[in-house]
DNA sequence: ATACCCTCCACAATGTACAG
DNA sequence: CTGTACATTGTGGAGGGTAT
């Protein structure tokens, strides 16, 4: 019972230890981008710049040297965990400015900030084997351990810590610089603005923003963080289309038939930026709207939901709403 | 070892903006 | 009202990570 951990963490210390050439039988088929491009989150290939400064250190073949310090695949003992990890995990922290090691991250060779018996080591699967003790063994870590980890930002869950450090903060930055939380499908953090957090740069906000809409990705974030999200106009439930038709176009439509006494909004008719407009719809070309309503099928479904409360606004849409 | 979950991405269908 | 360019949604698959 004691063993089958230790060959599971073998097998996958082979698999990282020739990290590009996994590429598995469903490789064959693909004419997919190099991993790296596909990341939402940046790795440790991708930070190489920040641990060897451009050295070329990818030039030659990283020396194998013995190394010294408990592999992790071991279960190590308590002091081993505090007397020779800690500090490693120390080092990555001062260099990176967090705890989420992925799980392939060896300590680079010849890289004289970290302690020469450490080169080679892969503190990734460390600390994965930490998280794994700490999740699913029956013998947890001591709790002095525990506290000492997490003084240190131990990142002993990886979605949460990608949403507390990563996800919340650009959302938050995104709101405040655009007014909203509707981040294009394609928006990339920009990766040298001073003005981003800097534990976001690089992140891809429009795919995580589709995801957690669409997908329901970071479902469990997302709903705690529930009234943020709401308070940074992020459309959790349902599509952009229908909240806008819910928060602009037809309380827009409401008072436009309050002020007029009718609906029959000119083409070029822009929402007036002054109450009592909706103040989410200030500036919306209203008149745009309602023509692809009656043009194109925009709108189709949340016109048909709302139809008596259209026909109640005089609103005339052939073929949808009668006459 | 392996099943399952999550992230990332491509693609097609559908919707929107806007000039003419 | 039309044509066209562009944006968004929804779906499904690849592949890495996680749990057991």
């Amino acid at each position: 019972m004691v063993k089958q951990p230790q060959i599971g963490l073998l097998v996958l210390l082979q698999a990282s230890s020739v990290p590009q050439a996994v590429t598995g039988p469903r490789g064959a088929l693909g004419t997919r981008a190099p991993l790296s491009g596909r990341r939402l989150f940046t790795s440790p290939a991708e930070d190489k710049g920040a641990l060897s400064d451009n050295h070329g250190a990818s030039e030659r073949p990283p020396p194998r040297v013995r190394k010294s310090i408990v592999h992790p695949r071991d279960v190590p003992s308590r002091t081993a965990w505090r007397s020779q990890v800690s500090p490693l995990l120390q080092t990555f922290k001062e260099l990176k400015g967090h705890l989420l090691v992925p799980t392939d991250f060896e300590i680079p060779m010849d890289d004289k900030r970290w302690a020469e018996s450490a080169w080679g080591y892969s503190l990734g699967l460390a600390v994965k084997r930490l998280r794994q003790i700490q999740r699913h063994s029956k013998n947890k870590l001591p709790d002095d351990l525990v506290e000492a980890l997490d003084a240190m930002g131990f990142v002993w869950d990886v979605s949460d810590f990608k949403w507390t450090v990563i996800v919340m903060p650009a959302l938050r930055r995104f709101h405040q610089i655009h007014g909203h939380t509707d981040v294009p499908r394609y928006f990339i953090v920009p990766q040298e603005d001073g003005d981003w957090p800097e534990s976001s740069r690089g992140t891809r906000l429009g795919f995580i923003a589709m995801n957690i809409r669409v997908k329901k990705a970071f479902a469990k974030q997302a709903a705690a963080s529930a009234e943020e999200l709401k308070r940074l106009d992020f459309c959790l439930d349902g599509t952009i289309y229908d909240r806008d038709w819910n928060e602009k176009v037809l309380p827009s439509l409401e008072v436009y038939h309050r002020e007029k006494g009718h609906c029959n909004v000119e083409t070029s008719f822009l929402v007036p930026s002054t109450l009592p407009w909706p103040r989410k719809a200030w500036a919306m070309r209203l008149g745009i709207a309602v023509d692809d309503m009656k043009v194109r099928q925009a709108y189709t479904e949340q016109i048909a939901r709302d139809k008596d409360r259209l026909i109640a606004l005089g609103l005339r849409l052939r073929g949808q709403i009668p006459e």
